[in-house]
RNA sequence: GCCCAGGUGGCGGAAUUGGUAGACGCGCUGGAUUCAAAAUCCAGUUCUGGUAACGGAGUGUGGGUUCGAUUCCCACCCUGGGUACCA
């Protein structure tokens, strides 16, 4: 009989989905949480790339589960975002609309591919039951600040109690920058608004009086991470710098414990990597330079050892003391360098990053340890946002010191040598020995520095430091479709409204646009106010809100009473893996890593890093055809005719194109333009060019897994989109490779057939299929552990070729295969299944053990080499001594003859591995 | 520039701790079946010389270590990803 998948898939998705065998519940196995990146619904659909992560962890799950696992393996949609509020934006339908029709439409298509996924867990971050409890995490953060002495957020009470006690001269909890010293008497005296103002700045949630990513194209702020060469990577709308009042997350608070972390968890080193520049720990000293008109300025250096190297002094355009040292004459050029500077935006930074600019401000510090003078400059190389917004500039040794001083003529002095000179080029290694610096000559580099900052201590005129390049994240977006704060206004102090009054859902609006004031779509919301009274906060949250704590939610996402149950939290702990894309690596994996931390120091989840092993799927790309069209003609030239005319390369949709034939009346009738197109062919065929690249809608070779579905089936799919290559690989899509395993399957079906009856053997199976057998449980359990799917697949199909050359029907080989190979091809494993066994459910078996008695052999194969090169190969029973191979190899009459007669030098024997002759 | 991956036939890719390079599949070639095609089955397929046996070369390039290197070391080239003045 034939392999028929559609009756199979459809039968038993219907069967599957009816008895709810994917459903999880607690129980009293062992745990084990995979999850995948859940995606944004799109209108686009799935394309066969999007499928390879997730048919990954199905293997993993459902083999997981024949191990005796309880494994929780669930799925929802990151609803919130922009796609669906410019198509509101376009056509005045509501973004939950679009939003439940797109997702409705991936579950189906995700549903076609078997994937087991629990869908009673199925959550939406734009639903109103799981936002409450993101506006709930924001009321948290709210009410809690960073304690630098216990290492962790503390509720704020605890800080008001503490300067009722003390004032705050004595906490040490990271807070805004221009947060002052005060007394408890003073606390005491000080109005409820004022007091309020002071919490703000130690909040993990505040409102930060910030240089924001301004995107106008979007109309709203964006994270840093959400911007790259200066424009927002959704849209690619120009960024511009901006000073506003926005909602900001301390994240910098946590920095060192999610750097530190990073050493516990078994991730991509790509993205640890990442992460670690991202958050960028560097130590060094910050040291006070007097100026000759008294004023201090603070530096911060990590190479302390070069201080007798500097010429000069830089400071950003925006430090505080400028106006002080800006002598008369200078005050005009600095303020006209300052406005230039206040205006470029991102983009221009960015794009000129070799160019050096700057300004004297006329005036000179003195050297800590020389008292020579030193000039003071301005230059936007320095920023006022990290360090103290001031440097020493050590031109011998720093490579934009270097370029600054040659620009502006500034004296260099080496001050560390290997032997080299300073001359075209910096010096950056930090090897050698100290030179021209006075006391510290010919000290080792840590030497020296260990003895300036003990100097710098001593003489009260600097200590030690850490800066961390991690800025806090801004978290309010002047957006629609996204969680409105809980937040009020009361005399322009934010008040959170109370836990029964959550979740504060989005209002209705007449168009999703700013307003004419330039306030954010939610001013637009009529009679919406708190109490009738108070002012909403008008922003909505940013799109990373909701998916920074998703996974927990999983866990028990229907709890009305709770984010998640303790007993749930309990047993099911964190994901055991997480399967997704590398393009988050800082971003959405950073801000779960905090969002954890965060709710671990409230006690109220028991671990602190959410993902305990990451993997990075890779992507699939398309193969995209061209057409050539002559400029200024409607004509079409073939690919090796092109380069006789002047033509523009044209994408032309995949659908058109048969090996790399287009098929020229479907492309003429695909658009207007192309009705009367003419062609240039060659042999009659109008042959198309190729490359490949990434697998998207505009680039016309976006490949459907429906349609494959439909021709060959889901088992199919799942197994060519695993026998592509290497999970974590990034590699191209040829639709014509299926015909390999879609022919496998075929072929594994029919050793279940006998003239077209379905017949197993229950004859007791022989040595030699046992072995087959065995090796191959060995190897799938071995490659599956190792998420090597791709040697699984063609496993399968050696094993498969090996028992139909021996006719093996037999019910004690192709049961237990059949389990083994249920995780990648479920449909076609549970229909033979149910043939032999009726209604059981094969996922509820038990995955086979290997006994590897039945395939280790007692001789081997021993591949002979002459020097090195392989030249014949040799059965010898493996209980043979050394002297005894040698004996028989040298006595094999090809042996001699190849020898000839030079003279053996030595044999290498390699017990079960290699004979090597050197001669 | 810096950091991280990767580079193996016409193509996707295999190859325990250094030990038979090219498994498996696509494509291609030839054959069987068929009126024919599709599908299926059988054989071949790294390049190169040879009818063949058999030889030579060969894992981005150049060196090195080793009896033996796709694997280890050094230098370089290329592709992809990340990052952007962080003192």
């Amino acid at each position: 009989m034939d392999y028929n998948f559609k009756t199979i898939e459809e039968r038993w998705k219907k069967e599957w989905e009816k008895n709810k065998i994917f459903k999880t519940t607690i129980n009293n196995k062992k745990k084990f949480y995979v999850l995948d990146m859940f995606p944004y619904p799109s209108g686009a659909g799935l394309h066969v790339g999007h499928p390879l992560g997730y048919i990954a962890s199905d293997i993993f799950c459902r083999y997981k589960r024949l191990q005796g696992y309880n494994v929780l393996h669930p799925m929802g949609f990151d609803s919130f975002g922009l796609p669906a509020e410019q198509y509101a934006i376009a056509t005045g339908q509501h973004p939950e609309k679009t939003t439940k029709v797109n997702s409705e439409k991936y579950k189906k298509q995700l549903k076609n591919l078997g994937l087991s996924f629990d869908w009673e867990r199925e959550l939406k971050t734009s639903d109103t039951n799981y936002y409450k409890w993101t506006q709930w995490i924001f009321k948290q953060l709210f009410n809690s600040y960073y304690c630098n002495i216990d290492d962790k957020a503390i509720h704020i009470s605890e800080l008001i109690a503490e300067f009722e006690r003390n004032g705050n001269k004595s906490v040490q909890s990271p807070c805004d920058d221009d947060t002052q010293v005060f007394t408890a008497d003073e606390w005491k005296n000080l109005s409820y608004e004022e007091q309020q103002n002071i919490l703000l700045k130690y909040r993990l949630a505040y409102l930060s009086n910030t240089w924001v990513n301004w995107c106008e194209g979007l109309g709203t702020v964006l994270a840093n991470d959400e911007v790259k060469d200066g424009v927002s990577i959704r849209g690619g709308y120009t960024v511009e710098q901006k000073k506003m009042k926005q909602w900001a997350l301390r994240i910098t608070a946590y920095a060192d414990r999610l750097l530190k972390g990073l050493d516990q968890i078994d991730w991509p080193n790509s993205v640890k990597e990442q992460q670690k520049n991202w958050i960028g720990k560097s130590s060094g000293l910050n040291i006070i330079f007097k100026t000759e008109n008294n004023l201090n300025i603070s530096i911060f250096t990590t190479r302390p050892e070069t201080i007798f190297g500097v010429s000069f002094l830089v400071l950003s355009p925006e430090h505080e003391h400028l106006s002080q040292l800006c002598i008369d004459d200078q005050k005009e050029k600095i303020r006209k360098y300052q406005i230039k500077c206040f205006k470029k935006t991102e983009l221009d930074r960015i794009s000129n990053v070799d160019s050096v600019s700057g300004e004297f401000t006329g005036s000179y510090a003195l050297h800590p340890f020389s008292n020579e003078k030193i000039p003071i400059w301005i230059s936007d190389y320095v920023l006022s946002n990290y360090g103290s917004g001031a440097i020493m500039a050590v031109p011998a040794h720093d490579a934009r010191d270097f370029k600054f001083a040659k620009n502006f003529k500034i004296k260099i002095t080496q001050v560390i040598s290997n032997g080299t000179i300073v001359e075209n080029k910096p010096y950056l290694e930090k090897e050698g020995k100290v030179i021209n610096s006075s006391f510290l000559n010919k000290l080792s580099i840590s030497d020296a520095s260990d003895k300036i900052s003990k100097l710098v201590s001593q003489k009260n005129i600097g200590s030690s430091s850490i800066n961390f390049r991690l800025r806090d994240a801004i978290f309010s977006r002047q957006r629609y479709w996204g969680e409105p704060f809980p937040v009020y206004y009361k005399n322009n102090i934010p008040q959170l409204i109370n836990d029964d009054e959550l979740p504060l859902e989005l209002p209705s609006i007449d168009s999703y646009l700013p307003t004419k004031k330039g306030d954010p779509p939610l001013a637009r919301a009529r009679n919406w106010k708190y109490k009738d009274n108070y002012v909403y906060e008008h922003s909505t949250m940013p799109g990373w809100a909701g998916s920074s704590w998703y996974f927990i939610r999983y866990l028990d996402p229907h709890n009305t009473k709770k984010f998640v149950g303790e007993k749930e939290i309990k047993y099911w702990e964190n994901v055991d893996l997480y399967i997704g894309g590398a393009e988050h690596a800082t971003g959405h994996l950073l801000y779960s890593r905090f969002w954890t931390k965060f709710l671990f120091d409230l006690s109220l989840i028991n671990f602190s890093e959410p993902f305990k092993k990451i993997i990075n799927q890779g992507m699939i790309l398309g193969e995209s055809s061209f057409v050539y069209r002559i400029k200024g003609k409607n004509t079409f030239v073939s690919y090796n005719l092109k380069d006789k005319y002047k033509t523009t390369k044209i994408h032309v949709d995949i659908n058109l194109v048969e090996k790399n034939h287009l098929k020229i009346n479907k492309f003429k009738k695909s658009r207007i333009e192309y009705n009367n197109a003419e062609f240039i062919c060659e042999d009659d065929n109008y042959i198309c060019g190729s490359s490949v690249e990434k697998m998207s809608k505009s680039f016309y070779n976006v490949v459907n897994p429906d349609n494959i579905i439909e021709k060959y089936g889901a088992d199919s799919l799942r197994m060519f989109e695993m026998f592509l290559g290497p999970l974590t690989q990034f590699k191209p899509w040829k639709t014509e490779g299926i015909t390999g395993v879609y022919s496998f399957i075929k072929r594994f079906w029919s050793l279940f057939y006998r003239n077209d009856k379905f017949e197993v053997s229950e004859e007791i199976a022989t040595n030699e299929e046992k072995k087959i057998l065995h090796e191959t449980i060995f190897k799938i359990k071995n490659d599956i552990e190792q998420y090597s799917f791709n040697t699984c697949i063609s496993s399968f199909m050696i094993i498969t070729n090996k028992l139909r050359k021996i006719n093996c029907n037999k019910k004690e080989i192709l049961e237990p295969l059949l389990i083994v190979l249920s995780p990648f091809a479920p449909f076609l494993c549970q229909e033979i299944w149910s043939k032999i066994h009726g209604e059981k459910n094969i996922i509820d078996e038990k995955f086979p053990k290997y006994d590897e008695k039945l395939f280790i052999k007692n001789d081997f194969d021993y591949p002979v080499s002459v020097n090195g090169k392989k030249k014949l190969s040799i059965n010898i029973n493996k209980n043979l001594t050394d002297e005894e191979i040698e004996n028989l190899v040298v006595s094999q009459k090809r042996v001699t003859d190849l020898i000839g007669d030079k003279k053996i030098k030595k044999i290498i024997i390699v017990k079960n591995k290699i004979i090597n002759i050197v001669i």
